[in-house]
DNA sequence: TAATTAGTTCTACATTGTGGTTCTAATCTG
DNA sequence: CAGATTAGAACCACAATGTAGAACTAATTA
């Protein structure tokens, strides 16, 4: 099972609207949730969900901009897609007449 | 942030309709996630949750059966519904957009 | 009094989470 | 051109969570 910064970031990954690369995944993941993602974080997980076959990456050509690196490419897999499909569905079904879902407090019916 | 296991278990505690306790809490898990659940996980993880205060136990009497020990009773306490709601609305917060929850492969508008 | 049994305690190790420091190569400045 | 500056990634270290299973405890049963 996926962890939850797992799932976070590939969420982010899969965002459509941005090209995934490792500096913008991680302002990303700051501007969604507001907590911050340090670099070890972001690119160890990525090196860890690659290595599980999550997550495919490459190297870009380097930007013209002053400092520009060539960017590490990121992108969600279809096997990924299945993993965050599955980390959702099993918490969704997990939280199924929890008090902090049905606002009731615990109650039976 | 809770783990996602963490997460299960302070669920399935809280769970209303059964008396929360180890091997209960234990037979829960196994008959709601279908997924197995060892022994050890569930100790382990309660000893967390109790260290932070998400859980208190405290010991039963024994019942009167054979092999009939005392057991650990588990009640989730108000700082452990907080956190499963924060985990909760996290996890919901993250997804929304995500194709595998939309159900429209990513797509922009 | 030995076997059986519900339930828990304890130990060990694997996987994930998290932060920061260092390295790289490109543009900019003088 | 040499040094300063900068976007971006690689790498290292350690903390927190996940997961298994063996050993222990005390009660009932035969």
């Amino acid at each position: 099972m996926l962890g939850e910064f797992e799932y976070l970031l590939i969420t982010a990954t899969a965002s459509p609207g941005d090209e995934a690369y490792g500096a913008a995944i991680r302002e990303e993941i700051q501007k969604n949730t507001r907590r911050s993602c340090s670099i070890g974080a972001l690119y160890t997980t990525i090196d860890r969900l690659e290595q599980k076959g999550l997550l495919r990456t490459w190297m870009g050509a380097a930007t013209p901009e002053r400092g520009g690196r060539s960017k590490r490419m990121v992108r969600v897999t279809s096997k990924g897609v299945a993993a965050a499909k599955d980390f959702y569905q099993a918490v969704t079904r997990i939280s199924q007449g929890a008090s902090w879902v049905t606002g009731r407090a615990g109650e039976v019916s």
